[in-house]
DNA sequence: AATATAACTAAGCAAGAGCTTAGGAAAGAT
DNA sequence: ATCTTTCCTAAGCTCTTGCTTAGTTATATT
């Protein structure tokens, strides 16, 4: 008995993620967001409560967006290579035009690191988290490994991957596949 | 002729360089950079002219405080091991406590990536540029190298950093050092 | 058709941003 | 002591921020 949504969630938090992965959450203000997404600030904030909600639900999307890329690695039955597949997935997606580079994921740690807000950083503890247990798990298939060594690895590759998707920002493709090859070489 | 500075530039801006460090440039405004400084906004502005004047004036500070480790970088002759010393001496920085974490140009890369900011950029590429050339040299005292493998572990290596300086601010001492030994494991 | 309920528009709120300015305070030159 | 030049205080400027609200429009139910 009531006049019907002219938008759908999923479609409109599309546009609002890409916002955000390109400006950072700070410098996209609720001005931007309902220009880009195509709805006012009064649905913006029936639908999703406040700005750090759309944000919220903006990660989720980019999660979804990413979700092949991670099931890919997790079915992966080549041990280290699946996580350089995974490596190189990454930057694929970012380097796509009209996508924006790095990932939002790692952006978002980045710019949330010293403000200690609770609700971001635990998506981002989560999710963090469950990278590094594929990795442990892919590492795992390998020779003969000690735990210490498997757990040194995982560390190692856990930033390895942080540290490329900070740099696709910055760097040129090949810098960043120089970069990929000599993190593989030796495992 | 006139009245005197109640203050010394090189003093004030080092207040001002922590609480960028510690914040972002978006995040810390002006009012928070007075109170740091302990100086109002009128001397702020009649020293540096803007909050980008004191912005850029705080990263030549940053590269000041860091000034020593890049010259012991630089003097060091022992090749690859000068290299990884410069690794645990850059997290070594942030890791007095009461310092911020993290390098503050790295942190300046990731926050102005995508803005285009020139004056900013510029500062940026010209330390990064700085830091490569010392790395080349330094791998270039190695053993047997063909000019090609040499450009590729630079940029593995610089790429390397600057995800070192990233995970400092999230990752513990553990994981960073464990980082470090792989990224070293086979030069 | 009348009514009730939900969604839309657009205007506006207080707070904070970066920056400016008027007026007084301090100190060297005369 | 006076003058002149610089510096400091404090208030205020305009613009943007995240968010709210009054008033209107549309739709499912009766």
């Amino acid at each position: 008995m009531a006049r019907r949504k002219e938008y759908k969630e999923e479609e409109v938090i599309e546009k609002a993620m890409e916002l955000f992965w390109r400006n950072g959450y700070e410098s996209t203000s609720v001005r931007m967001l309902e220009k880009a997404m195509g709805i006012n600030q009064f649905s913006m904030y029936s639908s999703f409560g406040s700005k750090q909600g759309v944000f919220l639900e903006s990660i989720k999307c980019y999660e979804g967006k990413i979700q092949g890329i991670i099931e890919k690695l997790r079915n992966s039955t080549n041990g280290i290579e699946g996580i350089k597949t995974f490596f190189y997935d990454s930057i694929k997606t970012s380097s796509d035009c009209n996508n924006p580079k790095g990932c939002l994921i790692t952006n978002t740690s980045n710019e949330f690191a010293e403000s200690g807000d609770k609700a971001i950083t635990e998506q981002i503890v989560r999710f963090t988290t469950v990278i590094k247990e594929i990795f442990i798990e892919k590492l795992r298939e390998g020779d003969i490994k000690d735990e210490e060594l498997l757990i040194k690895q995982a560390n190692y590759l856990l930033i390895a991957k942080q540290g490329l998707s900070v740099a696709a920002k910055v760097f040129g493709q090949k810098e960043l596949n120089d970069y990929i090859e000599i993190t593989f070489r030796d495992f």
